[in-house]
DNA sequence: AAAAAAG
């Protein structure tokens, strides 16, 4: 199938004839590649140089500013200004510009995969589902134009209240997936009429608080900011959000659930502290999501969520609503998940390997002992290509260590770039104070541990470098996602030494899954290490499906197509001729776009650098 | 052997 956009040739007119211009290898027309690889260099005048020898992009149009019409994408020959038109008043309000942008053909066949039973149809807008005034106001405060894949085919399921395992690219809207749904339900739940569940005792011992929904996730900061997120959703509701993490003072938790708490965003640790001083209490939860699930259930955690969710007094799966959340799900988490969920479905939507087609991913090969002048030289490089719209533009640095974050701050800042570390050895005070200053910009350049590669929304990370490789391709992908969030694109770049080989197959396949250009070294790497068994899961399957697949449970649904269970993207594109089938146990729906993309726009990017950090500029609307 | 999560 072809997902690179050809645009008919009466819309392609160069907005800068002179200047040669970046077309990220997903864009790109087909076999088209030759000669490609070698163009991803570091240096901007060869870089220059060889971009003038590509053909001219297809790029797509800039609008407003008087630049010359607007380009619709190849899929709607008859343009439909009118709804551009619509959606840019909004545009215009939010980020005061009207320039903006689509890039549609960049989201062709994203396939959205769902099954389990009697699967509740999705939706297109917020407004058509139930989920009351208070919210639909914050919704729009919030500007939330228009609910991304995730949240038009989540939603409804979880509205519907049914279990939920969900694969999502990362920055496409996981959070207010699972967020809308639960404020919702609480908003309807009749003990919020009638009276608090604990809390508010009024002196005496204190009472227990016992919260109706619970929200886990993997890092302290990451919980920090679902509550922050959470709240603004539930603004003036009435819904009582409050949140639970470890590394600060324990008190001022404890007082805000004495307040009476519907919702608790917490990590296992604090949650457990607070169950066994019976200051919580979970019997009379009835919605649980976990966010970064199969993080939540790796070997490091999978204890103590068992702990929380089995052996306290929480409702058993069925009289809950579990809701599992993440970006990539392998099918042994998937299993260890299931003993949490009753009758779920399982949502995938995006391309298999879940990392989003806006990031450009590049490897080099760098032997360990070069890899910090080979830092260097990329950051002068990065310096010396700034343009005015890349000057908030931040960098994200992951290391294997917290020896190594450390190591790698003072010399980055000792040699001229202002870094700045972030890894579980700082206290909780120092790790706030590091992403604060990051996201500030006041130091543009963090360097991290995993700590930081999951989940934390950072909106203009323009570059994540992966200084030392992760050890599989899981943790790769959630990584990658710190960069090209909410529509934006980004550009991802790996330090690939004779260390990482393991990871050589997985790596080529998850870039060629997302259209990247793929160096030819890595590709032959990847045939010599087979990598058998070493890596969790060797094949094309980066846990974007069902592991059910195949059971009794599901099993004709493959059938019903005729297409082979382990290529879902071949599956999903290969029933579009299909109806649209809600009501049977499975569903595809390729003609979904990714992201909330509603106006992406890259303008005449010369260099990856420029393509990630916004040359032109790249405006995503109904975000943050 | 590493990171994260309680104190």
């Amino acid at each position: 199938m072809t997902r690179n956009g050809v645009f008919p040739e009466s819309t392609w007119k160069p907005t800068r004839p002179t200047r040669p211009r970046y077309l990220p290898p997903h864009l790109r027309p087909q076999n088209d590649n030759a000669g490609f690889l070698d163009n991803v260099t570091l240096t901007p005048e060869l870089t220059r140089s060889r971009f003038n020898s590509h053909q001219p992009a297809r790029s797509t149009r800039g609008r407003g500013r008087g630049r010359g019409p607007r380009f619709a994408g190849h899929r709607n020959p008859n343009w439909e200004d009118e709804k551009f038109d619509e959606l840019e008043v909004i545009d215009d309000a939010l980020e005061g510009t009207n320039e903006t942008n689509n890039n549609l053909e960049a989201y062709e066949d994203i396939p959205v995969q769902a099954s389990g039973d009697n699967i509740p149809p999705p939706v297109a807008t917020f407004a058509e589902i139930g989920l009351g005034d208070g919210l639909k106001k914050n919704i729009r405060r919030c500007n939330y134009v228009k609910p991304t894949p995730i949240q038009r085919y989540a939603i409804p399921i979880a509205v519907a209240g049914r279990d939920l395992m969900a694969c999502a690219q990362t920055g496409s809207g996981k959070t207010a997936a699972f967020c809308f749904p639960i404020i919702s339900g609480v908003l309807k739940d009749p003990s919020l009429v009638s009276g608090r569940r604990g809390g508010g005792s009024g002196g005496g011992s204190a009472a227990v608080a016992c919260p109706l929904a619970l929200i886990l996730a993997p890092t302290r900061e990451l919980s920090c900011q679902i509550f922050e997120e959470a709240k603004k959703f539930a603004d003036m509701t009435g819904v009582k959000i409050s949140v639970a993490y470890g590394g600060t003072p324990i008190y001022q938790q404890l007082r805000s659930l004495e307040k009476g708490v519907d919702i608790l965003v917490a990590t296992p640790g604090r949650l457990v502290d607070m169950i066994e001083r019976a200051r919580v209490s979970l019997g009379m939860l009835k919605y649980l999501a976990l966010d970064e699930a199969d993080r939540m259930l790796d070997m490091g955690f999978e204890p103590q969520i068992r702990k929380i969710v089995e052996q306290m007094d929480m409702p058993p799966p069925g009289t809950r609503q579990t809701m599992l959340f993440s970006a990539t799900f392998p099918d042994d988490i998937q299993r260890l998940a299931s003993d949490f969920l009753s009758d779920y479905i399982f949502l995938a939507v995006g391309r298999v390997g879940s990392s989003t087609d806006l990031i450009v991913q590049r490897v080099e090969l760098v032997q360990e002992m070069d890899k910090r002048s080979h830092l260097l030289d990329l950051l002068r490089s990065q310096r010396s290509n700034a343009t005015p719209h890349s000057k908030h533009a931040l960098t994200l640095v992951f290391v294997e260590t917290k020896r190594g974050a450390n190591e790698l701050e003072h010399w980055l800042s000792r040699n001229g770039f202002p870094a700045i570390a972030m890894h579980g050895d700082k206290v909780q005070m120092e790790r706030e104070q590091a992403l604060r200053s990051f996201k500030s910009g006041a130091t543009p350049i963090l360097v991290a541990t995993d700590v930081a590669s999951r989940g934390l929304d950072v909106p203009h990370v323009a570059h994540v470098i992966n200084f030392d490789m992760p050890k599989n391709i899981d943790d790769y992908v959630h990584r990658i996602g710190r960069t090209g969030r909410a529509g934006r694109c980004g550009l991802a770049t790996a330090f690939f030494s004779d260390k990482n080989m393991p990871l050589a197959k997985s790596l080529t396949e998850l870039m060629k899954e997302s259209n990247q250009e793929v160096p030819s070294w890595l590709v032959q790497h990847a045939e010599n290490h087979s990598a058998g068994g070493w890596v969790r899961h060797g094949g094309p399957d980066f846990g974007g499906y069902d592991f059910r697949k195949g059971t009794a449970s599901s099993s004709n649904y493959n059938d019903n197509y005729g297409v082979p269970a382990i290529d879902g993207y071949h599956a999903a594109a290969s029933v579009n001729a299909q109806p649209f089938l809600s009501s049977g146990n499975f569903y595809s729906d390729p003609s979904v776009k990714t992201g909330n993309v509603d106006y992406l726009y890259t303008d005449a990017a010369a260099t990856p650098y420029e393509y990630a950090y916004g040359y032109g500029s790249v405006i995503a609307s109904g975000w943050d």
